[in-house]
DNA sequence: ACAAAAGTGTTATCCTTACACCCATGT
DNA sequence: ACATGGGTGTAAGGATAACACTTTTGT
């Protein structure tokens, strides 16, 4: 469909840092997030997959819009690297898809990274993860669009998988909250932390992994989840 | 823009009800929610705001994409209703802009039903106010776009200033709480809610306003403008 | 005076916060 | 044994829910 396209922001975990999944144009400076036009017979959700697919290798991942895309600038508000951009499509003779008028949908992504293979796709000679406060330059609004998926997750935290597709099968309660403490920027207390988590009763408690580290082993936990499905959030907030 | 529409589900409040704005199809028993192409050199907002001024006319509104609805079978999975319209097409003798693919960036109206001025557009022979839990016959997934739109206040009731846009400038407890009572469906305690709200800090109270009733007469509040902008919201649950 | 609605207060209970204490582990 | 990180407990303070009490109004 002409001037229709998706944009995916893929995060990641590791090392406890957000990453985001960049690939960068061949032969430049310039780097962009998974972007492609949907076909006319095509649903946007499959779009979306079906474009993330050419980057991204993974069995299970969370996928779902947070927002559209429809200033008319988009394109050209970060002018510089617009003309770059221009150069290159010059260089490798494409067609001027860029040259109209698009609208993107945008879609979060969640995935966890160690379970990932990442591919090249025609236009790029390197696809990686960068951590979310040390990003490239980025093509168009792409910057714009990773922020704005940030800032999405974190006003939805409550009603969002973020744990449950971003961590291992397996984690510790130190990976856990490692990980909201960087999607919030705020440090937490490590015993208050555990009893809100325990308490939503979605979690499964394994054996202890002996770390080789001269401390006490910590317990491995898992989302069960049967329990996690029937979680809904009473966010009713003004009716108590 | 070909197959770029937006559709606006516009809600008001009135006589204790939340109400949607329909517009009847002419000489027919169908009717819709405001709905229009993107043009060219539109921004998505504008559009959605020009679309929604050709049915109805007030000064002040709230107004927000919610979701964009890009499934194939859009138009035909109400396959009744579809045949209905390609009718009405065929007699009106208006170009087949429905029968190819289309998707459709929905937004969230909310505005204050006294002060809306409703019009007729070219296609319509009728436009009212409905209740939420009366719909009528409604076009193509019109129906799945007002029940997601009502889901999506819900949701993010506490990000949304529903009764900001919703209620007239002064208004009764009683009216703000009918309101989230309408919303969530569910009774409060009187007292209990008076208390969360006023704890807000975002409200002004007025001279009690006498009805002639035989009753004691509530004071009239209304949103301090200043503090209800500084008023955001500590959603950040798991992290305490 | 009375009924009905509106405003305010009370209490028991629960939740949160900050911090302390004990436990496990490899050196 | 000891240092370090991990697990759990506790007491003070705050928030919440259910309900009772008081005030205001027109008849």
């Amino acid at each position: 469909m002409p001037g229709i396209s998706t944009t995916s922001v893929v995060f990641g975990f590791s090392e406890g840092k957000i990453h985001v999944l960049v690939s960068k144009l061949k032969e430049m400076n310039l780097w962009m997030i998974p972007t492609g036009y949907v076909f006319e017979d095509e649903n946007l959700n499959d779009a979306a997959k079906r474009i993330l697919n050419d980057r991204i290798v993974v069995k299970e991942k969370f996928i779902d819009q947070f927002y559209t895309f429809g200033q008319l600038n988009r394109a050209t508000s970060k002018e510089e690297n617009f003309v770059l951009f221009s150069r290159f499509l010059k260089n490798k003779k494409i067609e001027n898809w860029f040259n109209q008028r698009f609208i993107s949908v945008g879609f979060l992504v969640m995935v966890r990274m160690e379970d990932c293979e990442l591919k090249l796709d025609t236009f790029s000679d390197d696809v990686k993860w960068v951590p979310v406060d040390k990003l490239p330059n980025l093509i168009f609004d792409n910057k714009d669009l990773i922020e704005y998926a940030l800032n999405y997750m974190k006003l939805r935290a409550s009603h969002l998988p973020i744990a449950r597709y971003l961590l291992n099968p397996k984690f510790t309660m130190k990976e856990i909250q490692h990980l909201y403490e960087q999607l919030f920027n705020k440090k937490a207390d490590r015993g208050n932390f555990q009893k809100r988590i325990l308490k939503l009763d979605i979690l499964n408690r394994h054996e202890k992994q002996m770390t080789g580290n001269a401390h006490r082993a910590p317990y491995l936990y898992s989302f069960n989840e049967e329990r996690y499905k029937l979680y809904k959030i009473n966010n009713q907030d003004i009716m108590g």
